[in-house]
DNA sequence: GAGTGGTCTAGACCACAAT
DNA sequence: TTGTGGTCTAGACCACTCG
């Protein structure tokens, strides 16, 4: 059983920031910090823990870069962390809560599972020589019993002939991808649209044609930008809704969250 | 005139890290470097602009947030740039390009300003009384003189009293509350969802009822939290389309660009 | 004036990648 | 073995906030 660690640990191959960073994290969690509540001084943290000021900053930095506190010029440093989300709680969290974290049940039913030549518009978005081998997979995908999106997706043989035989009904693809075939999916883009729904769409959605649904296009890649996976997705208009936290920062926009009803990590 | 910047001015109140950021990035930019070609290592910098180590490093985390570079250790930094969001155009911008970038003309009509007694759920929302007196607005947003979004915003008056009587046709309000006001909008919360216009709504958009929009509500932040504007946009969901585009940087996501396809940033 | 975070210097040792 | 970025130290000066 494990302590919980309070101070660093100068012989462990974890980097002393990423320690300092985990360490304030749990204190702010367990001693429950509200939001404006003064961090210790950056100093009051070098000597605390016995430690530069180089590493407090950094710790404080990836703090700062998930949005759970603020630093302020001549002031320091303030707990911000649970106060946006909270509100949002209060006032738009109706009804389709954040599932991912209330852990509701999904369910994924494997509608299709084949090997093709890729079609050629799915060929260029993959930046693949049409005919390339491809896993096309159709999935429909449930919420606590309820059928919430349609999924096609496709994804390059090549990267992962693994792929070509696995069962992947309540399971996910990214895990699957990341600990069967050691591919780290390292960016995406992603695409939202309102639509209507076609006849099969209906069908699968139980719900009439015509009726409002969000399309979602999906590309991932690879480190070095190699394409991954594409996927299109259907989702039903009554029953999705996509949630952004942004957070300024340093002249830009930071994401800080990206709730969505239902778990796209296929 | 302004010569292009090439060395760090020592005697600026810009941060040295700073003007290399942006020297980078022009380099970049304009001698169109490309992805996988290699910036100069971080000791090389440090010699050729006359500066230590952790200004480099500064710069350069800035860029890598961006998704501009990667650095990776033992070989040195990347430019990772372009590529992404070159995929991209190649495959997904068809309908609805970009339009921040590529500036299409965007006009605004302001069908309704007044002040009024806060309703009771809008009221909630902003963590005021219900009664106290907001600005009440709704205006109709234009792209190449189509109407594009129905919004209609809320925002406590007492944070800019200024706001009871200026003009916001074709203005932008976060810009009028920056510079006006002195306010600055620190964080932001966003939901999209799938719906169908009604009556009134399909009349402003040029629609019929029925056809598919897309739902947007937003609660605007001031840095310790305070709610500056909640609004609630509809936009035709044949003109309009959501993109995201994420990073996976130190085992989180982070988000490289957030565009609309109509200015938000009202 | 005292304390804070923002910026910067000039070193150092390490793990990793390429040769 | 050499060079890279990753981590870390021990200082320094500054602008800013607050009493």
């Amino acid at each position: 059983m494990q302590k919980m660690m309070k101070t660093i640990d100068f012989h462990s191959y974890i980097p002393y920031y990423r320690q300092l960073y985990s360490l304030l994290k749990d204190t702010i969690a367990k001693q429950g910090l509200k939001s404006g509540q003064m961090l210790p001084s950056e100093s009051e943290l070098c000597q605390q823990y016995g430690i530069s000021r180089t590493v407090v900053r950094n710790a404080l930095q990836d703090l700062e870069s998930e949005g759970l506190i603020r630093r302020r010029k001549g002031k320091g440093s303030i707990v911000t962390g649970p106060k946006i989300s909270e509100g949002l709680a209060q006032t738009l969290t109706g009804f389709y809560q954040d599932m991912a974290e209330r852990g509701l049940a999904t369910r994924t039913s494997v509608l299709l599972h084949e090997t093709i030549p890729c079609p050629g518009k799915i060929a260029s978005i993959l930046n693949l020589a049409p005919q390339t081998p491809v896993i096309h997979s159709n999935r429909l995908r449930y919420v606590e019993g309820e059928p919430i999106a349609l999924v096609t997706s496709y994804v390059p043989l090549q990267l992962c002939p693994a792929l070509e035989h696995v069962d992947l009904t309540d399971r996910s693809l990214y895990e699957f991808l990341e600990t069967t075939c050691g591919i780290t999916i390292m960016s995406a883009n992603r695409v939202l649209e309102s639509s209507s729904a076609d006849e099969s769409q209906a069908r699968h959605l139980e719900i009439e044609p015509g009726d409002p649904v969000m399309k979602l296009e999906s590309i991932s890649y690879l480190e070095d930008g190699t394409p991954v996976e594409y996927f299109l997705a259907f989702h039903r208009g009554d029953r999705t809704r996509f949630e952004i936290n942004l957070m300024r920062v340093r002249d830009r926009w930071r994401l800080l969250g990206w709730n969505q009803p239902v778990d796209l990590s296929f």
